[in-house]
DNA sequence: CGTACAAGTTGAACGGCGTTCAGGTTAGGG
DNA sequence: CCCTAACCTGAACGCCGTTCAACTTGTACG
């Protein structure tokens, strides 16, 4: 039974959620594959691109129809279907950071903001722009949410009652800047309508 | 003549400079010290708490008093000079990102934009959020700007005249994003005056 | 001045890592 | 049944961060 490009990325995800992306090896790959590490290197080039194909993956699903028609309520709801996504997976927005980054990973997500601050009255470039303000945001909060998660997970003990305050807090704060930024916005419409 | 643990700390933004973060190995660091690997681990307990020390040695201006008395300027300000510092040497932003994920850095930076958020009016809580929203907003976009001068210095021929127009168009990017986060907290503040 | 103790370094190894490649194996269509 | 393409092996290459016992160097003090 040979291997595919997908069985690999499968197997490459489940080590990522199970052992992190630190211990993400193609050695240790190959291992739970059954293989030698070289038969990776037929199926992707290298790791860097076998690590934006993970990306790429995880946020596949972003780019789906909205239901919502507001230009607020669009954007808010695909912030968080990105933040969603990056917390489906260990270190998935650490990942991603990277992948982007390397410029290996595909731009839909970030092209389906642009399209939302398009719709919303931006022009082009300026919605590029925001895009990127709002991804890099969405990137970085998240990341830092995933390391606390992560070095909570490994060193507490003795907390407070609710194993929830942390998520609620995690969430409390991206809504927080994402409401920045969404208002960020609403004056750059206005000042244009001033115009 | 021994070594001090500032020696091992300019050499290693030597090379960080020179060769940029990939490059910076603690074989490497010891060679150009004309020293064995191990003996780097007296004065450093490994290799993430270097590059933490590094990232405060390049951040460690931006606490300076500001002249600017308007908060919107302060922040501007305050943005700017964190920006300037992770320019200032390559690969700035991917490595305070790191050192901040890894939660090894100083907060000063941090400290500082939470407390200009403060004094705009914000609620201490929310102030540190924003100042979180803004830290991360400016490691992401000065990353990519970052990730994208190392691409174009490598693969790029035949450009533009103008070898200032990356630059320029860069600070426009960090200049519109940034002008999103205070115009977003500005919004905050009008809103809870009229609470 | 001599010595004891701390500060600093060496040399060598350990157990990893990503990647390469010549050669073997397998699977499926003609 | 065989040929060709797809796929994999085995072994190596050149790196990496980190550890540690043994050695050297600098310095403070009696």
């Amino acid at each position: 039974m040979q291997l595919r490009r997908a069985d690999v990325l499968a197997g490459a995800i489940t080590i990522l959620d199970e052992y992190g992306l630190g211990d993400l090896t193609m050695r240790r790959l190959a291992t739970s594959l059954g293989v030698q590490p070289g038969a990776l290197y037929w199926h992707f080039p290298n790791k860097q691109t076998l690590l934006a194909a993970i990306t790429d993956e995880m946020l596949g699903r972003v780019s789906a129809p909205i239901g919502a028609s507001a230009w607020d309520e669009r954007l808010d709801v695909l912030a968080h279907r990105i933040r969603d996504a990056l917390l489906a997976h260990r270190d998935g927005a650490e990942l991603a950071s990277a992948s982007y980054a390397a410029r290996l990973a595909t731009n839909d997500a970030r092209d389906t903001l642009a399209g939302a601050c398009s719709e919303a009255g931006l022009p082009a470039d300026e919605s590029e722009f925001a895009a990127d303000t709002l991804l890099f945001y969405i990137l970085g909060q998240t990341m830092d949410e995933q390391s606390r998660m992560q070095m909570d997970s490994h060193g507490a003990l003795a907390e407070d009652a609710s194993p929830l305050h942390d998520t609620t807090s995690g969430t409390a704060r991206f809504d927080y800047g994402l409401t920045l930024f969404v208002d960020g916005v609403r004056s750059r419409l206005r000042d244009a309508v001033h115009d």
